[in-house]
DNA sequence: AATGAATGAGCTTTCATTCAT
DNA sequence: AATGAATGAAAGCTCATTCAT
């Protein structure tokens, strides 16, 4: 069973990681936040913050696993579930104080060089464009083409996301589609 | 006149920032690299670490342009000169050991909240785009279309870049121009 | 309970503060002397050497009224107390290698200008007034000249220790009874 | 001829040296206040700090006897020479922002154990001793009681400062005559 | 007499981690 | 499973001074 002091750690590595990047973060800081006491944390996490940013970013990582299954369920194409994903992201964006970035890029690509941080930043946008490409097949795209668009997608969230925090607003996010699929969404 | 000094610790900082990003560099790295005495450092740029990253990203910024600049100089349509730009930037991610980072990210959007820190971002985008665009322009584009076709290009270079360390490949960066424009490269 | 590490560093603190001044000693010597490590001295006092400051003036303080106390319990008359008091600060001095000044002016006049800083020099300097100015009470002056010959008793040695310190003898803290009560001890 | 470089030097280190003591004070400050580039200050002061913190102290040393001088200048007793010169001391200090303390103390005292800096402190206050009680002289007590009435002065003055800035009032100041003459200025 | 670049020892503080209880 | 004291390397920065011009 998850003690809620690994996930009260967790939650908050995340939320921190994810605003100011790995290295950004201090281990007092998630301490401080949480109110858990400094042992504690090596108790759950043996090799400390390696190991709870890993957790971390693979907890979010099934979060937005969730937000993209959330976007696609309803839409009658691939451009539909994808115009609904940008803006949900861009009103998670706007909650966040326009400066959350992605948890994966920030807590990883930002963290030490390292085999198993590399996996699991390339594990985690591997399952995301599987996940988006899944959606694509089942709404009639030939499978070479929902994983292409899929791809896309994703890069382009990643760049908008830098440019929506680069700007302080969520604007970028919600003008992807139109940009992407030139307003037109063309079912398959 | 730029001092060799200055000058010295600028493309340093600039070199290890945007491998590292802000946090995950130390001033006594960046010392040890150039040579320089710490003292030296703080004569230069008086805030210390921050004065030196907005310097260095600054510094970026207009090698950037002038990147930009170089792809579209020679292009006969924006879709070209696109094209030329994102596989000038995969040469530079490869000769660089499939790391390097866009250096206004993560020398500015990973360091210190700061009003200044926001701003020197929101500029080189800002740059970036329009220098995109003057281009557009000049080959042909109408004038907004220019706009927003630079503003989705630098998107999508920003994302596929990320992915690209993701991945440890420039593939990202090579394929986007197809995943953008379809293959045929369609003159205005 | 006080751990023994979080004491040795407040009397440590104490003994080269009042010799050197708040900004004459360094962290590090304080370290040295005591034989404690870095790091926890951070853990007893999260804000460092000001935390460190305050805590061993308080600490002085309570040793000075205690002082006080001592001279003036057995003294037949507010002047007599006076006078022992004077004697044995004069004997303190000539122990320290007549250097030594006091603890609440060296470690917090000369401290950074901070609210918590003056707020502890003021409650210092209250609580030796209110200590002396009750033992003249009880020995039968009127209140309020109790509490007026106790200002000008601390002033005067203020002042007096200062000028000890300038001619590196004690003779002016011993000469001060003289100096304030001509001699004669009237006894109200 | 002075230059007025040097004299800029001189009168804004006592101005924060007496605020902050010489440990307190960095020659950086002391540079940018007065807009004095670097390498001046060591031409006019080939020993640095030290010889800045001597010469500014002893130039104190003049203004504080010249300010003796005017309060008992016109006093028709010691006592009320006293008096004024408690009076005028007090009005500095409200005007320095209830802050600056005995530029003697907080620049020598406060400052490296060594002997120029203690016969510079030494010399100062005998100085000041030894004005007061010339006036004293003059103004009838015999030679030795001038002298011991200069030195309680000047004990209680150094005292009544200290709580001054312990209280952020000048009143200590301003009623130390009040203590030490009980009200009534007895003409010898 | 003036200037500012250079210098490195030293400053206070934060870091992630270990350990005994 | 929880706790907080201990640890020392490393962080970013300031220091007073020297030097070449």
């Amino acid at each position: 069973m998850e003690t809620s002091t690994r996930h009260k750690l967790i939650e908050t590595a995340d939320m921190l990681f994810r605003k100011k990047g790995y290295h950004g973060v201090g281990i007092a800081e998630i301490l401080k936040v949480t109110g858990v006491p400094k042992g504690s944390l090596y108790h759950h996490f043996p090799n400390g913050k390696q190991d709870l940013a890993i957790a971390s970013a693979e907890w979010a990582t099934k979060g937005m696993i969730r937000i993209i299954d959330d976007a696609f369920e309803t839409a009658s194409s691939f451009e539909d579930g994808a115009t609904t994903l940008c803006h949900k992201l861009a009103k998670f964006f706007d909650m966040s104080g326009n400066w959350d970035g992605c948890p994966v890029s920030n807590t990883l690509l930002d963290g030490p060089e390292n085999q198993v941080f590399r996996d699991t930043v390339t594990q985690a946008f591997e399952m995301w464009v599987e996940t988006a490409s899944a959606h694509g097949t089942r709404l009639g795209y030939p499978s070479p083409q929902a994983r292409d668009a899929s791809e896309l997608l994703l890069i382009a969230i990643q760049g908008a996301w830098s440019m929506a925090r680069a700007r302080q607003s969520s604007e970028e996010l919600r003008k992807l589609p139109q940009r992407l699929y030139g307003g037109h969404t063309a079912n398959p």
